[in-house]
DNA sequence: TCTTTTCCTACTTACTAAATAGGAATAATT
DNA sequence: AATTATTCCTATTTAGTAAGTAGGAAAAGA
């Protein structure tokens, strides 16, 4: 059920892009020192961001990296979603319909149903820009 | 952020066996072909249950594995909190109070907080006896 | 042309989930 | 006591993939 390194690296690095000016490319070395992740780990994985069109890259002197929207338009999940292949706790779930043999019987089918929407619609509400200001967004309460 | 076999077959055991009667040993053979999972590493996780007092062995004839309680009393996050170790989706959670170097300044912590607090809420309030019977469980809604 | 930067392809390492194998110990039955 | 059905125990294999590394080509500004 964890998280992968990437999946969390992506996460940190918009969050670093979203306190710079959106105007500038910030170069990767200092994205990865500030956040700590080694300069060729890093740039897989901010290769993958630009392929997803999440970043924007600019090469060449005064090059970098920069974010293609506002913060307040990422969500946690499309950048997980991304980075995890899925959110899914079951793989079952990623094909609609269903092709497991076994769904029709299955009987935790409909839990994981349950579980992967809630954790979609939390992961979906909550935005780069509502981490940055926690204040703007009250904690989940069940 | 997928449940590993383990947790999914561990769950189908469990589920096979409360659908027999609770005094009754149920042997492997059994359980292996009812759940289509090989004789071996079903094997492999019901030992583990065993060892976790999830569930209840007996050797020689007659023998097999039966529930230590009612299905009721079994939730779905106690079965997979052990076969995957942990529920939750970054594993410096894992650490009361935590202990990673960055927690202090962490922008995502809050987050991944909320959302294992959203996950382990629903999984520890579904047991198996409902997964048995749905309509005693409504679904989740939002 | 020099420097700074991304971009691209390939590789290595290491971990661990998933599954298998073989046989010892136990218990009921005849 | 022998037989049979079963769990219990230890070790091993396989295979996939996450995580991280390496080196150099391409681009762009000064």
């Amino acid at each position: 059920m964890l998280v992968s390194s990437r999946g969390r690296y992506a996460l940190r690095i918009i969050l670093e892009l979203s306190e710079h000016n959106q105007q500038d490319f910030v170069p990767l070395l200092e994205l990865s020192q500030k956040q700590d992740i080694s300069m060729k780990y890093a740039e897989a994985i901010v290769a993958f961001l630009v392929k997803a069109k999440l970043l924007e890259g600019k090469r060449g002197k005064a090059g970098g990296y920069r974010l293609v929207k506002k913060p307040s338009e990422y969500t946690v999940g499309e950048i997980l979603k991304l980075t995890e292949d899925s959110l899914a706790p079951v793989a079952c779930l990623n094909d609609n319909p269903n092709k497991c043999p076994k769904a029709e019987n299955c009987k935790t089918l409909r839990m994981w149903e349950n579980l992967n929407t809630l954790i979609q619609n939390y992961l979906f509400s909550v935005t780069i820009d509502d981490l940055n200001c926690p204040e703007k967004k009250g904690d989940y309460i069940i």
